[in-house]
DNA sequence: TCAAAAGTGTTATATCTACACCCATGC
DNA sequence: GCATGGGTGTAGATATAACACTTTTGA
């Protein structure tokens, strides 16, 4: 019954098969990993009666070598053989930013033939969302230049066409990313098919300014998991301060969703993932506003 | 402003480090797919009266090497070097199961050190629905033994602790595999902790018979986004003949979930995912039911 | 005083849940 | 006739959207 026991074709037990297994024999592909670190900022505001408005934003790392040698990347950097995925994105992560993650999840994985000239290069990718207010992020000051980039995304241009049998949807998004000094962009054309019974999706960029690799295409796909998850996950308060308005907290949302909410059903449809506290905003220029935390015992149902 | 005409640190030009980059400088792990292939079928049923019942089940490979030989694992295989993973997952589907996927998506990337013995393996997971009704679907019949295995789910046990600033939610799922001849069986652990801010969730193989590698974590990851996208997408109908009666979409949803629905409030829930045609059941022992078909302009909004 | 945001209430409209009920068929 | 599934209607609860309105502050 033992396992060890069974023999294989060639007479092997397991213990030999695997002590004359040899890797070698394959040629295979590197694997890295990729960090999509997102966080929010508040911009500047002059009136000082209005909010500061929220700003997302990305972190990028200014290549010092070929290929795409200036150009802007998303930090990361190969896996190596002692450590898990998640362990070498962490690592990665640390490194860059300083951050010990408080949200971490993986994305997708990468591997089209010629995504990276080098060599043949498979990367799996993951998105951390941190509160910027709290951590120490190191980016900036790095020797590797790391800088925050603000994170814009729009649709573009939109195409519908409609067969017997199903249909055909395009979409154009521009992403632009705008640093201090530079204005990185990136059009992504996004195409839904349906023919038959169900829908494909490809997506492909059309046009990049300034990102190295396929990166643009792995920032558009962030930004929509992180635009679908939102909505029914409670990953937004890991980019929240562990006190805020709920203005600011809509505020958040809208930047991330693109869009204008209303207060009043915004408020009722966040109320039980939130816990209001005795404290308030001061000095606003307008009525101070009750402080808010997370509600620890928050379920989705 | 030509990119090529950059020079790096060390005076190249991206060409001329492009020619004189050496891959087998650092040591690369092997990468594999692993697909898991669902579909649905009738039980037997001998009242003539009741409709059969519906079973999910996946496609399994019976081991003949090492290692885990005469174990039972996902269909898969080695990423080439000139080939996309998708694209490895496609020839594998292809060749295993003479199928050309209707549906398939990337699941997740398993990457654990020690989750192969043999040397260090990343893997990529793929999932494919299919209509078993439609596809000439070979397994059984092939050298590899290839077979479909019934599949159950199950809540085992539960346990929440709650905390002052989280709490800690514990859950066992049995899941059997059962087979014309062998039942395989697994215990999954997962664990959700909320502290502080987020969720993080760590899934763990207790118990496991028959199983090989880490499959059976697999498998489980596997299911949970089964029922999680069967929710709100129109990946059932991947597991659809072109015509069914709603009772069947029903049931097969029922399967899935591992629920019982009301059918009133299903009818209306799908009610614009499906045409109606107009054909008819017959000789079912009991009123005729109206064939649908998948409303190819579905939307989800 | 007033601009800006904070915060609540109201009404109409969907959507979900649970259950009751009738219909059509093959044996 | 009757077991079984097919199919519809309805009342109550709950959620969503749109909008109007009141409150509170700092300058």
């Amino acid at each position: 019954m033992d396992a060890m026991e069974l023999r294989d074709r060639s007479g092997l037990t397991e213990k030999e098969f695997l002590q004359s297994y040899d890797v070698s024999l394959y040629e295979r592909p590197s694997v890295t990993v990729d960090m999509l670190i997102f966080t929010v900022t508040d911009k500047e505001q002059d009136n000082y009666r209005k909010l500061p408005e929220k700003a997302l934003q990305l972190l990028l790392i200014k290549r010092g070598e070929h290929p795409y040698l200036g150009q802007w990347a998303l930090p990361g950097g190969f896996v190596a053989m002692h450590e898990s995925i998640e362990e070498a994105a962490q690592r990665e992560l640390k490194s860059e930013t300083n951050i010990d993650s408080i949200y971490m999840e993986q994305l997708f994985t990468w591997g089209d033939v010629g995504r990276d000239p080098r060599t043949r290069v498979i990367s799996c990718s993951y998105m951390a969302l941190v509160d910027r207010t709290a951590m120490d992020v190191k980016a900036g000051d790095d020797a590797d230049e790391a800088r925050w980039f603000e994170v814009t995304y729009d649709l573009f241009q939109e195409k519908r066409t409609n067969f017997d049998d199903g249909f055909e949807y395009e979409k154009l998004m521009k992403i632009a990313l705008k640093g201090e000094l530079e204005l990185l962009t990136a059009t992504i054309k996004i195409v839904e098919t349906l023919k038959g019974r169900s829908t494909k999706m490809i997506t492909e960029i059309v046009e990049c300014k300034g990102i190295a690799f396929d990166h643009a295409q792995i920032i558009e796909y962030a930004i929509r998991r992180l635009q679908n998850k939102i909505e029914y996950t409670d990953i937004v308060f890991n980019l929240m301060p562990p006190l805020f308005t709920l203005s600011e907290l809509q505020q958040v949302y809208e930047v991330i969703l693109g869009k204008e909410l209303l207060a009043a059903a915004f408020r009722r449809k966040i109320a039980n993932m939130v816990v209001e506290t005795n404290e308030y905003t001061k000095d606003a220029g307008h009525r101070p506003s009750k402080l808010y935390r997370f509600n620890s015992n928050w379920n989705r149902y």
